[in-house]
DNA sequence: CGCAAACTTGATGTTGCTCAAGCTAGGTGG
DNA sequence: CCACCTAGCTTGAGCAACATCAAGTTTGCG
């Protein structure tokens, strides 16, 4: 049913390049790297859905994904976009609660649930490494929840971009790639496409931000950007 | 600088009642005991404050705890409610995100955080015990980004009522205990106060609920309100 | 070069916010 | 014991922000 895109070589797992993996031992990396497949998965695939049996955990180690949940007449809220070092799938019981969709071209390593959960209780320090993932993003969900619940249009548009910039924190060029269309961007932030496109236009007018291409925005001034994130408006709006 | 009110006679604790100790064995439950000692905090006090040194883990014993975060011009988002059962204080590197701050008068059992992080390496099945409790609290965080992103107020008011109600599962009176302020539930849905207390006021007129006096509601029509939680609109609205 | 999907822009509408009074309950002092 | 007083809640009128509806415009791909 769904489109995964197996690996044609399945290439060895290079484990200590894992996230998942920092910190511990040289056997324990192997015991890891033994047990993880890659998996590749093209643009717009859905990777599980919300209420599927939760199979396997994930490692991302390319590209991007968005984790989302509907409401039963089609409203989407978009929890979160996942790039690479993030795990998924560790936060269920059973089945997933959220829908994975993947953003641009993607490659995971893959572990079969059962086996990794072994492996919480045998090997010291990775439950805590997993718990450091989740506070991670938990962390991530109390802050969207204060963006979602108090900040206007200009506010949620000004953190998501810095959020974008800390993301990569390409510090060379101020310019952004954003990979997700408008609407991920307007279901992330709680807004309509309409309102995003508009919102980044008047950013565009006051000279803070540049757009050169949908997909690219140039950070102009990102001081301001910052103070338009927190609320502290300036006169020039 | 904080309203600790210590409890005058140190009872000793009660460690096979408290969900941390869930599952562990005889030795570790007492080992736990003996690090712990209850704390007293009367209504409407700060228990500690966002950027605080988290000095000490938390388990709510008795009474209820709201978390929230602030913009730097006041506005201001309750991230969730806690009662008994829940652990606060274990999310963070070194401060903590949110103040926290008691809605009732509160119980708690209090851990100093350097003891408690060494038996997250020490006790085995202690850091998955950890891990559960922060799953959940994540899996409620992202529930609450879809209400705060996606949902109207009458969605937003019908879904906190159905969360109390499950809480406490009082299944035999329909009548349920609301402890905390219209500020704090406008803070936690996203809405202002004067919206929380017109659309309770428009499900008393529909009939789905009673408001006997502001901090009661009589659940009438059960179904109704979770049909309206989830945002499928009766045509009577 | 042509086409479809995605994005932008404009006009209008609705929801929930703001501002402004009342109302009610619980606690205090006479 | 009762009247007052205050904090919190409710209700109303007008308004602002964002959504909705409806064209255009651009982009990227075949």
């Amino acid at each position: 049913m769904y489109a995964y895109t197996a690996t044609a070589r399945p290439a060895s797992i290079d484990a200590k390049t894992l996230v998942m993996c920092r910190g511990l031992g040289q056997s324990d990396i192997a015991r890891i790297a033994a047990m993880g497949t890659y998996q590749k998965l093209a643009a717009r695939r859905t990777l599980f859905c919300e209420g599927d049996t939760a199979e396997n955990v994930y490692e991302i180690t390319k590209g991007m994904l968005k984790l989302f949940k509907i409401l039963p007449d089609g409203r989407r809220q978009v929890t979160g976009f996942l790039s690479a070092g993030h795990l998924l799938g560790i936060a269920h019981d059973e089945r997933h609660l959220y829908t994975a969709e993947s953003v641009t071209d993607v490659v995971l390593c893959r572990y079969p649930r059962s086996r990794f959960d072994r492996l919480v209780d045998e090997v010291p320090g990775f439950a805590r490494r997993l718990l450091a993932a989740t506070f991670d993003e938990l962390r991530a969900a109390q802050d969207q929840m204060l963006l979602l619940g108090r900040k206007g249009a200009v506010e949620k548009i000004a953190s998501f971009l810095v959020m974008m910039a800390d993301r990569v924190d390409q510090t060379g060029g101020d310019e952004l790639h954003i990979p997700m269309g408008r609407t991920d961007i307007a279901d992330y932030l709680g807004l309509t496409i309409e309102t995003v496109s508009r919102t980044l236009s008047q950013l565009r007018r006051n000279g803070v931000i540049g757009l050169p291409s949908p997909t690219r925005v140039a950070l102009l001034d990102r001081e301001q950007l910052e103070q338009l994130a927190e609320g502290g408006y300036v006169e020039s709006l």
